[in-house]
This record gives structure tokens, C-alpha cells and sequence, in this order.
DNA sequence: CGAATCACCGCATACGATTGCATAAGGAAA
DNA sequence: TTTCCTTATGCAATCGTATGCGGTGATTCG
């Protein structure tokens, strides 16, 4: 057992690995790397360098070939946070895809601020890898280009918020699935109060499904009530307090809209907490179908995205490219919603 | 906008700086790294080169140092399965310490297989990072040992599976809250037939929880009944099986302990869905505390460990081994766990 | 006025692996 | 015997950065 772990032990080489077989080391490297160029081997020396390699225990060290401009082996994800179960299958279709190829993955949380984001660009140009992915809410399109260029890497994203001529993007129909959501609580269910969870407008997607909530509303030709709109950051803690101030109205809504199963289960937390029943007091609807909207009673009527599917097609995309079967012009994936009818509503 | 992601933008250099400021590489580096070895610099051409860092945008790459035996800037951190809400929190916690110290992380999922396992220590081999965090279940101590020395990291571990003098570890006092509070199930709550939804004994975790729980059956002078025992993945979906097996015995147990929340709340499930009571007809106990436990009805009781916590005692321990801070022979944190009294028993 | 000192900076090497080019030995063709 | 090709291998440059050591011009001291 070693005594200290600094310094760094210095690691076998290939030069160690060349001196125990008697070649040079340029040798190892082409019997290691299945000899590209053509160069023919002798029976006997790659026999000696094989039996080299496993007495020493050699791993090639992958920062030199990084450093050499050849392939890092790694992938960047990027994620507003992790403990949210949305990204879980995501981050795990990504990691699943990428062991497939022998990548590893550097993930970051952004904690849904610009700072984080930007701060993940940052990382990614000090440390450039082969393959990026992005679940961006603030970063432009300037910035995109910015870490195309600065990187070279491939990249891909999630969601209609960039929209980069080079960047392979996968995006849910949410619009359309909100909109027939909300089509179907007013039509098929009567009601004509429909609060609303939402986020802060300065996330693209929060607006875009806000969008499609008031287009439904007014589809319907339904009033449009502002004191039943509240604002939320995405947790379950936020979702019970704007639940909270919509049940303290002097006319609370009848359903609620929250943009993520998260905050639609802290509003269910709300009105249970206050002695009232879901659904027939108020119906919640959520977004997202986690785990938990499974687990919770009554179960969470909300509409499905594929995040796996999401992460998958994502890193798919970026491998078309790392390994060079694609090159063309970015690519736009469509991963569908759809309604799932539990018991909340 | 570039036009191909493919080769890679040869990347700004600390050479392109020293020649737009007209001094010598050398110099770029000295008045960038604050300039250790006293040589002193002067005034304008600090000037002239921090000017030219600003036009050309330029970062240093953290490769280069990477390969002269520097820092690699890089924690490496294992866990089963990302998708599992218990280490969100401690995945978190770590990557949020990471920040503070500029640190990016790498993740892995096990799966939890040993060959997963394997896969992970292959992987810092390849790739060293300078700390190393890891919540086993398979690796041997000769496979840690394999790890320290061939990759020279500082290493932290989660845990009471593994005892390297050489590594930090924290763990839980899971053996005694096991303890009480299956005691507790027996004295206060009466429970005489009590289920027990565990994992393979290949998991070490698990069998110290299972002979807690023998033991407290013990101690209670309580009979054993090995058609109580029932195994499971840590999913879900296995807990639900499990029960589904343990209810449709001639004498279903009037409580179960499942030793993570996910299989008790699986377990929840299969007692609903064939129409029977939790906690009247079937008492649950799990252990955890995850969020969904406070999100199912009734709401779980469970035992709490503080995956938070735990996540940060390693990154801190790591981080303060890397610092140089602290050399010495591995330390123990014990963050102690707690029984979270909720609805369920 | 010569030498020592000082402030400031550049040269060159090393880290580990890849790869174009050179080279050595051996055999075949001229 | 010379030339030329084939086979098998070594040499050396390269990637970007850190750093020991040497060098230059100016100032100061004896």
C-alpha cells in the first residue's frame, strides 16, 4: 500500500512498456493503436510488446493524445439541476450512449441562473472535449456560436430556445400539447377558473408554455383573470407557495396549470394542506410525468415528455458527428408530448 | 458563423499572446500563474500582455498542464445510478463545493455492478483527476488499493464497505437505526410479523442492514420467518414485486422494512393496488428520506440519512487532501441517521 | 573607469503519445 | 556486383504550458 497519494506517482508509459520489450516507443504506439498507417509488425516484436504491456499494467494516458489535438473521449452535459428528476433519464440516456463509446461525462449544474450557463461555456473552452450538451435557458445565440467556434465541438441541444444553423437540436411539442390540455380541461371538464404556475418570463420555455395556456384560454374565449397567474422556480417548495396565495384568493381558481410536475405537486401539497380535496376542489395539472407524479395521491395528471428519448437522440447526434458520419447543417429532432390522464384532474 | 465543427479550431495560444504583446511564451506565463519563482515583470509589458489576453480571448488549456503532472482541475465521483433521488443530493453537494474551487466533475454510473465498477477505476487510470469520490459496493480493498496508487488521487468513499488506510470515509450509523427503530416497530407499534424487502447479500450495505434487523428480531426474542424475506433491486418497481409476493403469503406480515425508500414506496404501491390499507392493514418502514417520501400518501416513514451532508464531508476531505492541506492516514465522518416519523407505520 | 549588482526577459526542455520520414537488413531482379 | 524493393523498426517533431537557467542592458559601487 502506498504511503501518500502526493505527488502523483508518475504512471507507466509507453516508453516503460518499449524499454521492458526492447523496441522503441513509436513501436508500441503503432501495435497499441492497431497500425493505421499501414506499417507492418513482426510476429515476435508484437508478441514481446503485448507481454510488456500486461506485466506493467500500461493504460494509455489520455490528456497527451488530448494535447496532440487527436479525440479527448469526454462529453460535456449541461444541466439547469441535477436533483430534478426531469433531467434523471436524460443525464442517464446520455451516460448509457456514451459508455457505449467509451466517453466519459463531465456534467455541470447552472442552477437555472446565466451565470451558470456561462460559466459551463467557459469550462468547456479551457478544457474543449469532443461532444457538448445543452439544456440552455439563457445562453443567446451569440454565445452558442461563441463556443462552437471557441471549442469545435460537437453540440447538441435541448428545447426551441436556440436555434444555431450548426447545433442539432431536439424540442417536445409542448405548445401544442398545452394547448390541447388546456383545450380539454375547459371543453371535457368544465372548468372556466384556470389558475396558472409559471416561471419567470426570462425562461423561454416557461413563456412559450404561458403562451400557449392564454391561446387556449382565448380560443375558448374564456376571461383572462391576472390575479390567477403566480410565479414559481421550478421546485416543489415554490409550486406550494404560489398554490398557497391562489387558495387565499376570494375566488380561487378550479384547476391549476403548473409548467413542471414539481411545483404541481407542491400545489397539491397546498391544497391538502389547508383541508381541501383534489380534484373536486381543485384539479391540478402538471408537466413533465416524473416518477413521483406516479407516487403522489391522488396521481398527477400531467403530460408526458421522453426525456430518455430526449437524452438519447441528443447524444446520438453528437456521436453522427464526433465520429464523422455527419457534417451537415444542425439538425431538428421532434420528441412528441402527450396528455396521461390520472387522477388530479 | 464557422461552417464545420470538424477539424478543431486550432485554439488560441499562450504563443499567439507573446507574440501579439512581443515578449517570449515564457513571460505570458509567468504574469499569468502570479508569477511564483520571484522573477519580476515589468509594468508595461505586464500591460502589453494582459491587453493581448483580453483581444484574443485567450484561456489557458487544461490539458497542457494536465500532461506536465499539474492539477488536472477534475474530480472524478461514482455512484450506482444517477437516477436514483437518494444521491441527488450528495451529487450536488459535491458538485457545488467542485465550483467553489473551480472544479469540474465527472460522473459515472455503476449500475451497481462490479463490473461497472471495474469500468469507473479503468476510466481514472486513463484519465487521472485529483480527487476521486465513490460510493462502492463491489470494489474489493485490493481494488481500491489498485486505484490509489495507480492514479495518485486524493480518494473519498461513502460508506462502511470499504476501510483503505489510505482513503476518507463517511458513513452512516444505519446498523444502530436499523436497531430502533425496527425495536420501535415491535414495542410501540406492536408488530410481531414484520416483512423485510432487502437487496443481495453481495451488497454489503445490505447485509449489515439485514443483521440489524435479524438482530433486533433477536433482542425482541421475536421467531424468524424466512418466507418474510424478500429481495429486491433498489427500484421501485422491485419493491412492488416484492410485496406482491409478501402479501399473497397465507400470513402476510403486519409491518415491512425496506431498506431504501424507492422499494418501500414500491411497496406502498402493491398494498393499494390490491385494495388494502397503509398503515392499518400493512405497516411501511423505509430508509432514506428522499423528497417523494414526504410526496406519497401516507406519507412515508422512514429513517433519514443526509446524503447533503455526506456529499460535502467527502468533497471537503478530497478537496483538502488536493489543497495539500491535509497528508495523513484516511479519517472517518460518521453522519448519523435519524427515524422520521411520518404516516406510514 | 571597471566590475558587481539588479531588474527584466528569452531559450530550451519536459510531460506522453502520434506520425511523417529516415534507416537497416534481407532478398530479388538486373 | 549493383540496384531496388520489401519488411521492420527507430528518430524526431509536435501539441500547450511551466520552469530552471542563462543572458542583456542599465545602474551602482568601489
Amino acid at each position: 500500500m502506498q504511503q501518500s497519494h502526493s505527488p502523483r506517482k508518475r504512471a507507466v508509459t509507453m516508453r516503460d512498456v518499449a524499454k521492458l520489450a526492447n523496441v522503441s516507443q513509436s513501436t508500441v504506439s503503432r501495435i497499441l493503436n492497431g497500425n493505421d498507417d499501414g506499417i507492418p509488425i513482426g510476429e515476435e516484436t508484437r508478441r514481446r510488446v503485448m507481454e510488456a504491456v500486461t506485466t506493467l499494467g500500461y493504460y494509455p494516458n489520455l490528456y497527451a493524445g488530448t494535447l496532440r489535438g487527436q479525440k479527448t473521449f469526454m462529453l460535456a452535459m449541461m444541466v439547469a439541476d441535477i436533483a430534478n428528476p426531469f433531467y434523471h433519464p436524460m443525464v442517464r440516456a446520455v451516460q448509457d450512449v456514451a459508455r457505449l463509446h467509451r466517453y466519459d461525462v463531465m456534467i455541470a449544474n447552472t442552477d437555472h441562473t446565466r451565470d451558470g450557463e456561462l460559466a459551463f461555456v467557459e469550462a468547456v473552452i479551457r478544457r474543449p472535449v469532443d461532444g457538448i450538451i445543452l439544456v440552455p435557458y439563457h445562453l443567446t445565440e451569440a454565445d452558442i456560436d461563441r463556443l462552437l467556434v471557441r471549442t469545435g465541438s460537437a453540440v447538441a441541444t435541448l428545447g426551441q430556445h436556440v436555434n444555431h444553423p450548426q447545433v442539432d437540436t431536439v424540442y417536445g411539442d409542448d405548445e401544442l400539447a398545452v394547448m390541447q390540455a388546456i383545450t380539454w380541461l375547459i371543453r371535457e371538464r368544465g372548468h372556466r377558473r384556470i389558475g396558472f404556475i409559471g416561471v419567470t418570463s426570462s425562461f423561454s420555455v416557461g413563456a412559450r408554455r404561458r403562451g400557449a395556456f392564454l391561446a387556449a384560454l382565448r380560443q375558448a374565449e374564456l376571461p383572462i383573470y391576472p390575479e390567477l397567474f403566480e410565479i414559481g422556480d421550478w421546485s416543489s417548495e415554490s409550486g406550494e407557495h404560489a398554490m398557497q396565495v391562489l387558495l387565499s384568493l376570494p375566488k380561487p381558481p378550479t384547476a391549476v396549470f403548473a409548467v413542471n410536475d414539481l411545483m404541481a405537486i407542491g400545489a397539491m401539497e397546498a391544497v391538502q394542506k389547508v383541508g381541501r380535496c383534489v380534484p373536486t376542489d381543485v384539479a391540478v395539472l402538471g408537466f413533465d410525468d416524473i416518477p413521483p407524479a406516479t407516487w403522489v395521491r391522488p396521481r398527477l395528471t400531467t403530460i408526458a415528455q421522453h426525456p430518455a428519448e430526449m437524452g438519447r437522440v441528443m447524444a446520438n447526434a453528437v456521436f453522427e458527428r464526433v465520429l464523422g458520419e455527419y457534417s451537415g447543417p444542425g439538425r431538428r429532432f421532434e420528441v412528441p408530448c402527450r396528455l396521461i390522464v390520472r387522477e388530479s384532474v
